[in-house]
DNA sequence: TCCTTAATGCAAATATATTGCTTTTGCGCG
DNA sequence: CGCGCAAAAGCAATATATTTGCATTAAGGA
């Protein structure tokens, strides 16, 4: 869930927002999220905590604002013109990744924040821009939509992730990869 | 999440958790999830705000409590032996609950209380023993795993419901249920 | 029935969240 | 460039929520 943007995106309102979310970093580094509480975060930000009662409105939404700045937006590989192995590998690092105590903590927080109707963040669209770059340097071209991919390879993965006991089994994302490619090819 | 369960699950105790989660229930109709506060649940329930937080630690905790005993458990259909349709029928009434109002509320509800790490309810469970029913079921056969069926049909759904926007695209379940056994008898 | 102890009640102490009002300060406009 | 408006922040009083120590109640076993 993504915050109402402050009217004010420089000056004075900016290095607020900043202050307040390198706190919140410092501070869970420190003491943990279980520790963490508003007046907290406001002392170390130097601001009042009203201030950020009025702009996140609560310790919940703050949290998760700043866990969706971690998300991962820039593509991690270099495609190859393969695609199976292009998608296996990325599907590889994002398992990992996502599979991981950070990821994890950043999942959990990020979903705090979710309110239940528009999507929890922007996950989806970072993963879709990079699934569209390596199907269209594909060679030769397979008739993949991005969406197939998604479904196939990262919707188990983040469905396990939430829903069932950890840790993903290994390669899953992996294994999903090569099969979802070569069905394509097999129906070509 | 399941919260840690009393030591003793008869009698006094019994009866504060029952009068709590029915307070919990009355009180989200009547004022709505975000007026919910600790100190009026007690009251409405007749409890001191003090046994709720030992209990339950905090609000967020309590109403993930609350909200995943909705959580559909029972077989929703009568398995006829033909599998394909059979997970499709099932698929769509699944997919038109969990993208309700009332689906959302819930799973938001749910989320809320993840810890990160175990299984954020036992959604997953319920879903594979009824796989499990419907596979089992089968006429004739199909080398089908109940995993790669909820990957193939749950998967997506689960997670276009939390990361994309809503509402999911109509027959996304259906459609994923006839594609997955296509492909098993196709290779069969 | 009695004993043990988990669970609750109660109330004081502490911490957090809200709010009205004032002050500061971006930012558009002449 | 500096004026003025309004958004954002500060401050402090108030309201509300949470925590905690101790007393009391009542499950559940012997």
């Amino acid at each position: 869930m993504s915050m109402k943007q402050a009217t004010r995106p420089g000056g004075r309102s900016l290095r607020v927002q900043q202050a307040v979310h390198a706190a919140v970093r410092a501070l869970i580094e420190e003491i943990g999220r279980d520790a963490l509480t508003v007046p907290q975060i406001a002392q170390r930000a130097g601001v009042t905590p009203s201030t950020i009662y009025r702009r996140w409105g609560d310790l919940m939404t703050l949290v998760s604002d700043v866990a969706q700045r971690n998300l991962r937006t820039e593509c991690p590989i270099e495609p190859t013109g393969h695609v199976a192995s292009d998608l296996a590998a990325w599907a590889d690092i994002y398992q990992e990744e996502m599979d991981s105590t950070p990821g994890r903590e950043m999942m959990r927080d990020v979903l705090r924040g979710w309110d239940g109707t528009r999507a929890a963040c922007g996950l989806l669209d970072a993963v879709r821009s990079t699934v569209e770059a390596i199907l269209t340097t594909a060679d030769p071209p397979v008739s993949l939509s991005a969406d197939s991919v998604i479904d196939a390879i990262f919707a188990p993965i983040l469905m396990r992730l939430v829903f069932a006991d950890a840790p993903l089994p290994q390669g899953l994302g992996r294994e999903a990869a090569f099969r979802v490619v070569a069905t394509a090819q097999a129906s070509a």
